[in-house]
DNA sequence: TGAACTGAGTAAACGGCGTTCACTACCGCT
DNA sequence: AGCGGTAGTGAACGCCGTTTACTCAGTTCA
């Protein structure tokens, strides 16, 4: 009847718990305290034990990853199911201020994916790595896309850089395809292209930044400055009005 | 005669030696391979050692951290000097491509000092922290805005904000105060510092990304996107033309 | 000059870590 | 009933940071 049997209902039930505790170890003391041997001893159990789940500490680290981004993107996903069906803008912004408040609240998170050369966690091909948190937001800004923004995003990039970004045009384009998400043409043309990077080099500069106290002074109102952002950037872009 | 003696001259020069192999270790395996235990090894002297001169191995860090924001400050000071005297324009692009050759060339060195909370590295007061590079850049551009770029500043904050920015204005000041830079009040000014926090948030947004190797998709011609982020920074605050 | 002092370096030890290996015991299948 | 695979154990290895008691050479000063 049942096609699971009682020893693979365990290890998935195990294997929850073990990324469980060490979520909770990252989130309590940061990445150094997310130990084999504290995660085991949590679980009652003895380190080498975790050997049965995963090929090493670091393997560990990388799923946890994975989950991380994973919640991240649901979180995401949920806030943008509040907005208005066609308010571009405004699910935009949603996304944009999730994803600070999200960093925010999860420094510890943060760090951990966000914030290490993608080739010392990822495997040798890099292909993994970009997904790390590159498909948190293809998986959201993707939809958002296919649902019809783009049809504004039709200026901004300057013309002598349009050669230079035709590559970068296909390698979206593969980014999406590999995701499952259809897109229209013009969500993968230049503009598009040239308006999700500067769109995520300032989030992203912005987020990391405030998350990581490395602005030259200590910054008041950093929740005002993020706002300021998100309306230049909607400027830039032909978004507003 | 000599004041030094020579048992300081040893220490200073073994302190020296210290740091020189912590870099080494840093450069070629990383973070996690700098370990009291290895620079000992290399130095031919047993761990303990390296108590009488850093409270732990944290402490080490804290000094490395010390000594690249030192020699990245020095680059960039040196690339300085070959630029036409009143250039503005031109010592800022100098200042922000030098700063991204330096972080591609130095992931390593970039990642330990830009990439991590600065509440976890430095010590509690939150000071010595932003010390860290804000200082890099305060003592670049410090003298770029004295020298009279400043006139060119005043556009770009929306006028909502201005009440927001005064603190930031206060905090911009007393960082200048702290490094001895003489500034103009116009340096100051709500203009002047949106100017500062937009540009470092960019700059910085951009090359982290790169290193970290984290668009969302791989990116070709990095260094043309860099160069139109660059312009179009200068014209969203007036330097252009 | 020689005695007292200071401080750099040592050796041994502690507990914690990742990882390997030989092993037990039990679940699921035939 | 018996067999194979697998979760988990326990001991061991070689790392690590850190502490402690110690040696002994360089410095200072009477």
């Amino acid at each position: 009847m049942s096609e699971i049997t009682r020893r693979e209902r365990m290890r998935v039930e195990t294997d929850l718990e073990i990324r469980q505790h060490a979520r909770r170890l990252l989130v309590a003391e940061g990445r150094e305290a997310v130990t084999l041997r504290a995660i085991a001893r949590e679980l009652g159990i003895t380190a080498p034990a975790l050997y049965r789940y995963y090929d090493s500490r670091e393997d560990m680290l990388r799923q946890l990853c994975v989950d991380i981004c994973d919640d991240l993107a649901d979180e995401l996903n949920r806030a943008l199911e509040e907005v208005g069906e066609d308010d571009y803008r405004e699910k935009l912004f949603t996304v944009c201020r999730g994803f600070r408040r999200w960093a925010l609240g999860h420094p510890r998170e943060f760090t951990l994916v966000f914030a290490s050369p993608a080739d010392e966690t990822g495997t040798d091909t890099g292909e993994p790595a970009q997904d790390q948190l590159g498909s948190v937001f293809l998986r959201v800004i993707g939809p958002l896309m296919s649902e019809g923004a783009t049809q504004v995003v039709n200026e901004g990039a300057p013309s002598d850089l349009h050669n230079d970004l035709a590559p970068n045009q296909e390698a979206l384009a593969a980014a999406f395809t590999i995701k499952g998400i259809e897109v229209p043409e013009e969500a993968t043309g230049p503009h598009a292209v040239y308006f999700l990077l500067r769109w995520w080099i300032r989030i992203y500069g912005h987020v990391a930044l405030e998350v990581f106290r490395r602005f030259p002074f200590d910054v008041a109102h950093a929740d005002r400055l993020f706002e300021s952002l998100l309306t230049e950037l909607t400027q830039d872009v032909g978004l507003d009005g």
